[in-house]
DNA sequence: GTCTATAGGTTGATAGAC
DNA sequence: GTCTATCAACCTATAGAC
């Protein structure tokens, strides 16, 4: 067991830990945290509520752990806006790149964040903080500019999610929805005086 | 008790009803509608869970009650746009007034319905389904429109959720949220070829 | 790594007195 | 209308065998 090699018949470790953040991703998405049980993840793998206390320390680290994935992006936005001239297109120019580097994997994510805020806002100080990190992005690329226009910028970053939002239920592809997004943030971003 | 006359020392029946109503809809805010017992209401309100099953045939009811309220003025705003003659600029006239109408009592069921989405989700035969209705507009709006562009007028109604999502834990005042929300709105309504 | 068994606690909701 | 008392169902998490 916990080989990593042929991939065979049997789930290795590894394997399975991946599978329970897989299932417990679309549960939490479509019925929410608390109304998920462990019960209802271990069911849906076909392996009990104590072999998924083996892999996760408690439920609250599978979320923690979902959401940590994809800081790690956040953190590369973060990395490469420092890098860049400040000109006054920077904001347009990051907020593209953030929505246009969108894989399926993030936008599950953004579905999970957005179906269970309570959840996310609780677990921030265990390393779910995605706020903070678009926060510091607009404090560097509309720092002095008002109120509004600080939201605004703010928005640009967060046109998948309303996107995803407002095709929920319409059957719309995802191609569809990344394209609104795309002209949302450039529509966005075109209203912050800079 | 029952009278609505003087509104004196004692609580009514009716003011109860209203008392819980504005005690859940923080609570449902703040922690989650699955996270917060018909305990923490009850404590909050100085009654027993008792007393709130007099006013309420269930949990869940409290929560439909809530959105019912608001479901109204979106029946008003489908009732304006059907008397308007058809001109290009309909979608714009219509997400702005949706916008510029918004009250401090709906902003906070915005929040409730942001936080609670799979409860929400779940309700929508009890006479929650706040989508449909929005669908509906965006169809008359927008009818034979590409789908990034239908999403794109949907996107415009679903500002102010935004700009509120933008805004969470920065301190900024109501004005300034519907001032953004309002930029917004004209933004993207822009965007969508009519 | 996965199991059985269970501890220890909370939940939504009801019955019936006042 | 509000109370006390109670219920069955469910929950997260752990202990210990294999």
């Amino acid at each position: 067991m916990t080989t990593t090699s042929t991939g065979g018949e049997r789930r290795t470790g590894a394997e399975t830990r991946a599978e329970i953040l897989r299932v417990s991703l679309a549960l939490f998405t479509e019925n929410g945290f608390t109304s998920t049980s462990t019960r209802d993840i271990s069911e849906a793998l076909g392996i009990t509520k104590s072999a998924l206390y083996y892999h996760f320390r408690s439920k609250d680290e599978i979320v923690t752990s979902l959401v940590q994935q994809r800081l790690r992006e956040l953190d590369e936005l973060l990395d490469w806006v420092e890098t860049q001239p400040r000109t006054p297109d920077l904001l347009q120019g990051a907020a593209l790149r953030w929505v246009e580097s969108t894989t399926p994997e993030r936008m599950q994510t953004i579905r999970l964040a957005q179906a269970n805020q309570p959840v996310i806002r609780r677990l921030a100080n265990d390393g779910c903080d995605v706020r903070s990190g678009f926060d510091k992005v607009v404090e560097r690329l509309a720092d002095g500019a008002p109120a509004a226009d600080r939201l605004l910028a703010r928005m640009a970053f967060d046109t998948v999610a309303t996107a995803l939002a407002a095709a929920q239920g319409s059957g719309a592809a995802p191609d569809e929805v990344i394209e609104a997004a795309r002209r949302a943030t450039i529509a966005l971003t075109a209203q912050v005086r800079s």
